[in-house]
DNA sequence: TGGCAATTGCTATGATTCATAGCTTTCAAC
DNA sequence: GTTGAAAGCTATGAATCATAGCAATTGCCA
């Protein structure tokens, strides 16, 4: 069933460079999302060896080296919701890594405990060496492009 | 509580070039899901006009001029599990978008109709100026190389 | 030719993520 | 003071995604 010939038409007309098993290897929105899915699948497996969630890392990773962040300043640097900031907070809470200062009555500030900074050097580890791979598969003639293009199609 | 003044201690040093508002606006694999999240929630607000989710107005997009691939070929080539092709299909298919032939007595093509075939021309509109738009938005130098790089990230 | 492993399409079911609405308390501005 | 906005939270629903299992069929191979 896998190999039905496929005909594919006219790919060559859309795909000049490369091979094209599918008429939608050559759409950036799509390669976008293949190559997001990939890493993201990677780096989730990565985090395992610090017992982390991709979610869970990001916010120890925002955390790092400020005290003045609340849970909703977080959650809008991350983008976030308020309500789904709560059982992210509560589990890094329960493991220890994180502490609430109480700024006045009404907010409070997340901050990293003595574990969650030693959790967070352990983060930082995986994370350097995870984005090293990621730049490494890309040939060296389009690696020093990817950040800027990747930041024009953020906002 | 939005304007604490961060600190940003050293922030220079990470980040040389841009302006960072985190200390995660150099990080590759960051900017990577950042940007397929918004280039998704993009693309699915503009696939409303054809009433399609981005799921299927993939298949559709796989399926043009084809008609020798089975539910199976479709979820492989698209990351698809069998299980989750099934709701997918059913709902093409409600649609009167896509029918089936069978091949034998254990497997059956996935084919568009006509309406199918009119649907994916308006799909077509979509995405061709969809992806137009998003390479317009990455600056002249970097554009040449953001698909052979994404493309070096997908395997 | 008979048997067995692999495949197909499907059901059922969790886990996880993500978005929305609403509530109470508190802050801040007028 | 009163009022609008914000913080933190609960509850809940939608959507995506992965797993396990099942019955029927196919293809390979001895």
């Amino acid at each position: 069933m896998t190999d039905h010939a496929p005909p594919l038409p006219d790919s060559h007309l859309r795909d000049p460079d490369q091979q094209s098993d599918d008429p939608l290897a050559a759409l950036p929105g799509y390669l976008l999302r293949r190559a997001a899915n990939a890493m993201m699948a990677e780096l989730a497996t990565r985090l395992t060896a610090v017992d982390l969630r991709i979610s869970e890392a990001t916010v120890l990773l925002l955390l790092g080296g400020r005290e003045d962040l609340t849970s909703a300043d977080i959650g809008k640097a991350l983008d976030i919701q308020r309500a789904n900031m709560v059982p992210l907070l509560a589990r890094l809470e329960t493991a220890g890594l994180i502490r609430r200062e109480p700024i006045n009555r009404k907010s409070q500030a997340i901050l990293l405990t003595e574990a969650g900074q030693d959790r967070l050097a352990r983060v930082r580890e995986v994370t350097d060496r995870f984005e090293r791979d990621l730049l490494d598969r890309v040939p060296d003639a389009h690696r020093a492009h990817l950040v800027p293009a990747l930041r024009a199609l953020c906002g």
